[in-house]
DNA sequence: TTAACGATGTAATGTTGTAACGTGCATCGA
DNA sequence: TCGATGCACGTTACAACATTACATCGTTAA
């Protein structure tokens, strides 16, 4: 299930699987799919939240999204609403919280569980996703370690991308 | 500086060199050597903070610390005061804000710089951490290679204590 | 038909974080 | 001694993020 250790941290990178980094249409219908799986409906309200936080490509605020959806929908959509939404997002892996920045983005290939690596930059606030599953598996077994269990790593690095820098 | 990459993970928790985990008085005038060392000022206001702030071993919301130090100066201090200061803890290494709880928590070892990677407790809300550079390290090296410059990383893990499991 | 359930709406409130500006005090050179 | 400067801290207001409690509505199962 682990890779074997090695020496350098970033030969990992995306080595372990291929991914459909799926975009637009295909994503939404890789969401609905992984919400169906888990035995949730795909509603039309959830449709919307989905296709609204898959547009942002910086991570999105409850608020942003409730703004959004609200202006899609011609009908004000309350950030309650969002939030029981993004929760359910989060739970089935159709979307990721990101912690520093009290937001949320669209997971680009749901139904792929993995521990993600979030760069966010502090200029412009994109955030873009490393899957390194050596290292985020070397941080669950740090934890298990220390007497951790049902272990949720929280990896994101904050700094300027290659863009602002 | 930096200690030569390690294989496995956990085996190098603790291992690079020695700390000082410094508790009550003796961590009081750690953080303030620290502090002026940094050739910030010692004063009442921030001795009390950071004293009440020692106190918790779970993450300490600002406003958790506007409460106590208004207790134990009987005189009201505003989070905005608290945050100042809290702020200021940060930006010298004498407390770390832990982003997944919105709160923030005393460097048990001011004046000795790490990435640290914390876990915490979703059912006690305690929090404890790990120095493990090799495994920050490589957090680092995957976000610079990814083009990041300035990189700050932010690594915690959210899970069930060995107390509570 | 009606009871139960899940999804969403509505309103209120709680929590976390920042901005803007004012006051008091110590220091320092004229 | 006097004013200028800089820093710490106070005060107020507000912005941003999140939750709670309860109501409504449509579908499904008894």
């Amino acid at each position: 299930m682990i890779d074997p250790p090695h020496a350098s941290a970033y030969i990992g990178i995306m080595a372990a699987h291929h991914h459909h980094e799926h975009a637009g249409a295909s994503l939404a219908q890789a969401a609905e799919a992984a919400l169906v799986e888990a035995g949730e409906q795909w509603t039309d309200m959830r449709s919307d939240i989905f296709a609204v936080l898959a547009t942002f490509e910086k991570p999105a605020s409850a608020y942003d999204i409730a703004d959004l959806v609200s202006q899609r929908r011609g009908k004000r959509v309350a950030p309650n609403s969002v939030y029981r939404i993004l929760d359910l997002f989060v739970t089935t892996n159709l979307a990721r919280r990101v912690e520093s920045a009290n937001a949320y983005i669209a997971n680009s290939h749901p139904g792929c569980l993995h521990d993600c690596i979030f760069l966010i930059c502090d200029s412009c606030g994109t955030a873009t996703h490393i899957d390194d599953d050596a290292l985020t598996m070397s941080v669950r077994a740090a934890a298990e370690h220390a007497g951790f269990a049902q272990v949720r790593p929280v990896i994101e690095v904050r700094g300027k991308c290659a863009d602002c820098d």
